[in-house]
DNA sequence: TTTATTATGTGACGTAAGTCACCTTTTTTC
DNA sequence: GAAAAAAGGTGACTTACGTCACATAATAAA
């Protein structure tokens, strides 16, 4: 169980100090950071916003991780990311003027500061370093979505799991990939059924081994070749 | 024909002046860009750049279209964007640091200017309004992403197709939809084959009519009811 | 604990859409 | 303007994947 209280998390030692954005922050700017966060507790299945609310700021993931989707025209959710600790979630919508056009909700329980958005704003203003890690992070993140949308287009389901897979191990490191089998599948944009198929066929061919739901990787080169397909 | 001499584009009169981030320039600022900027005729189908180079400056659409590509793992594109007169193309790449994730090609014969990541990156960091203007750039795309990402994981073909008619519409004002069917099945996301009978059941339906390669939409409110499939 | 609810899993079936093969028409190139 | 190359188009066939229906296991709520 995380501890529940607001005051137990300190920027000195948050794993976001050396991820992300804040990552080129001397201790001075740290403590800047310390002092204008606020730190909650959040159950599973809490969201941090929601599609179509405007935005208010950002959030910085302590403990926990965050899936971020939109939601297509049947209702269907559509699994963008999932934010592991250390990383900032939220920030493009800092300096669009817009709507959120996605929802951040937990998928575990969590500890996560909030940063208000006139806040964020001025440490963009007056920082330099930050503001140049933003545009590059925000860069990187477009070219990343070139990757994405591609593989949507032109992949196979189950070259998408594998792919998938791939990308999940890297967010679990050093746990096993544990998400719903629906949360899965609305990662890779399929039908649950068929997730669960490939799951199993994946099982088979020895590629992966299940744990009640949680997901252990035992051929990462073979994944690899499958989500070239 | 277009005007082929270097000589005859002046920022002034161009349609990027208007739209794209340097709407918000006052005319000595048009005028700094005029000195920077080196203007060059291209033919129909000629790389500005290629995925994999490194980024050497932004290009600025005076006349023409140009499609924006990745290629998939056989090597088949995804056209991700299809640029106008008037849009800046290749500024994502700037901040990145990293080689070009994409191609960009003229569909075209074009007048495209060039401006050098130097004069352009200098640009930047002496106005603040072009800045921001990027920034809010980068996360609107950002979140259009998004969209084209579910649309893709979600939608039949037919739905997507119809979604690209509407994009298309806006990018082709005034003139019509004058793409391959290779082009516009990469776009869609889908085969060339698959593409040529959706395209023959819009016209069967009335929805849309062809003039050689042209495509004219006739029943846009179809058009959108579609693509929510 | 018992009950309700949500998640996981399997089978049967239909179809959207990909592939291959081939032909025709249009556009380039020399 | 002829030859070559690229684009447009159609038919036949296959299959990956979605949908529906239902069973069982795991969690959460009472």
């Amino acid at each position: 169980m995380l501890e529940k209280s607001h005051k137990h998390v300190t920027c000195e030692n948050c794993l976001a100090k050396n991820s992300s954005l804040f990552k080129s922050f001397c201790n001075e700017e740290v403590d800047d950071l310390n002092i204008v966060k606020s730190c909650a507790y959040f159950k599973k299945s809490q969201p941090l916003f929601i599609e179509g609310s405007m935005p208010r700021g950002v959030f910085c993931l302590n403990k926990g991780k965050v899936k971020i989707f939109s939601r297509g025209e049947e209702g269907k959710e559509q699994i963008i990311h999932v934010a592991k600790e250390g990383e900032i979630v939220g920030f493009r919508a800092m300096f669009s003027e817009e709507p959120y056009k996605v929802t951040a909700s937990t998928l575990e329980e969590s500890n996560i500061c909030f940063i208000s958005k006139a806040d964020f704003l001025n440490l963009v203003d007056t920082n330099v370093t930050l503001r140049n890690g933003i545009m590059k992070e925000l860069s990187t993140e477009l070219a990343n979505r070139v990757t994405y949308i591609t593989n949507m287009a032109q992949k196979s389901v189950r070259g998408r799991l594998a792919f998938a897979l791939i990308l999940l191990e890297e967010i679990y490191t050093g746990e096993m990939i544990n998400l719903t089998r629906e949360d899965l599948a609305n990662f890779v944009g399929t039908a649950t059924e068929t997730l669960i198929r490939l799951l199993k066929d994946f099982k088979e061919e020895e590629i992966i081994q299940t744990h009640g739901r949680k997901i252990e990787i035992l051929d990462r080169e073979e994944l690899i070749s499958i989500s070239g397909a």
